[in-house]
DNA sequence: AACATCATTTGATATAAATCAAGGCAATTT
DNA sequence: AAATTGCCTTGATTTATATCAAATGATGTT
């Protein structure tokens, strides 16, 4: 007999799921929603350090993180890293793909993850049976166009110091959206990972988390760091900010 | 009488219009082409150094620009200037509004500019409609997202030299696209917004040309640039690539 | 033509971050 | 418990780019 439910194909519903309101579309009635629960295909296992999908791979689906988190890197000219995001629970990943219809950089896995596989064909089926759910599409990719607009500007005129607090700045905010603290963080992630994400070498992220240590804004050990002062954090991004 | 057609309101037809290939999905039969037609609503005329629309302006349409070149640009936090893109004919603009109903940067004609208003609801609408448009909207959106993670890498990883080099590559590559040469370029914008989109100071893009100049690859003359050696350009990107 | 304005180039110097190198800390293995 | 490994921190030095400053060149104006 066969009753073993494998994580690879695992059948999970939208409606019942707690991160809905952050993949999803708000204001959905039941009926509506249980529509939507079509788009996703099964749930997928993966194992920290493996790859979602990888820098020239087809692009069949995005993907819903459920639990987990991930990066998301591209290859420099002489083939080193260079981390592009990072992905926590009820964020799509995979957009890259839709242009080219391959992948064009390489989702891992910083933790054990399990995400969401939504075949594109339905959600582009679906959008155009709910409008709520097209907007939603759109806005998703918007969201992420204007997040890489910043990053620009921040890897183009910030010092280490302030890229590093906007990096945490960054990423309290959206831990604290999922119901986390508001003053502590447990990175996923290596100091090598977060230099490269922000343009920089981890020698200088070390130094960054040093300088905003010894002022008392921040305290760190090894991967966990807190928030001493989200004022002065933020303060130390923009000085000029009233609030 | 009002036999005055202003340019604010001069109705066009995608459907005989000669950018259609870059703008508008491939391999629409004449019927569904002249449908899709009613995205655009109208045309707008803006002079150099005008807005086409402005950081915090309420999101409406998306632009295709017909004529003319635009730049993107967010305000740091300390009031400068960031370039976050150049947009040539052929290309969409105003993608950064969906997500927030209101745009996040402000678009900035470097020169006399026309453009084909399509207000974001027709979009919407005729997307759920034609699935080969709906798939159009996502790869250009997709598109834009894989070229910004692009810069991230380019700007985190690539010195002054070869920002440069991928900056004139990437020019003349668009530009050929649109029938002009592969070898000259008549640079629309200036030192300083070359060095704020390519995360450096005017004069550093300045020595940069000059450098490029001395080792014969280019020729710089003003705004007037011409390619001399591409194959060495493309060398100095990767020196490891073997076309 | 002389003048003013703006954009660009060039030079001298300062500086933030990269690089090179060593040492420390924590977790895992033997 | 000692040893290995991976990750992080710290120190010394170099380097690419920023900054400051001046000169040059193009464009438009009176």
């Amino acid at each position: 007999m066969n009753l073993e439910l494998t994580p690879e194909t695992i059948k999970v519903a939208c409606s019942n799921c707690n991160l809905r309101e952050l993949c999803m579309p708000v204001g959905l009635d039941f009926v509506d929603m249980q529509k939507l629960d079509e788009v996703v295909a099964t749930r997928r296992h993966v194992k920290q350090g493996d790859l979602l999908f990888r820098d020239g791979e087809e692009f069949k689906s995005l993907f819903a993180i459920r639990t987990g988190f991930f990066k998301t890197s591209v290859a420099t000219p002489d083939g080193l890293e260079q981390v592009t995001g990072f992905q926590m629970a009820g964020e799509i990943i995979g957009l890259d793909g839709i242009v080219t219809d391959k992948h064009s950089c390489n989702a891992i896995a910083l933790e054990d993850a399990d995400v969401c596989v939504m075949p594109f064909s339905n959600v582009e089926q679906l959008s155009r049976e709910f409008p709520v759910l097209q907007r939603h599409v759109h806005k998703v990719m918007s969201r992420e166009i204007v997040r890489e607009n910043s990053m620009m500007m921040m890897i183009g005129n910030m010092r280490s110091e302030e890229r590093l607090a906007v990096f945490l700045l960054n990423l309290v905010q959206r831990l604290h959206a999922r119901g986390f603290s508001q003053a502590e963080i447990i990175l996923r992630m290596s100091r090598e990972d977060i230099a490269s994400y922000l343009g920089m070498k981890l020698e200088t992220v070390s130094r960054a988390f040093t300088r905003l240590s010894d002022e008392g804004v921040i305290e760190v050990k090894q991967r966990y760091v807190g928030i001493l002062n989200h004022k002065a954090l933020k303060k130390i991004v923009n000085p000029n900010a009233c609030d």
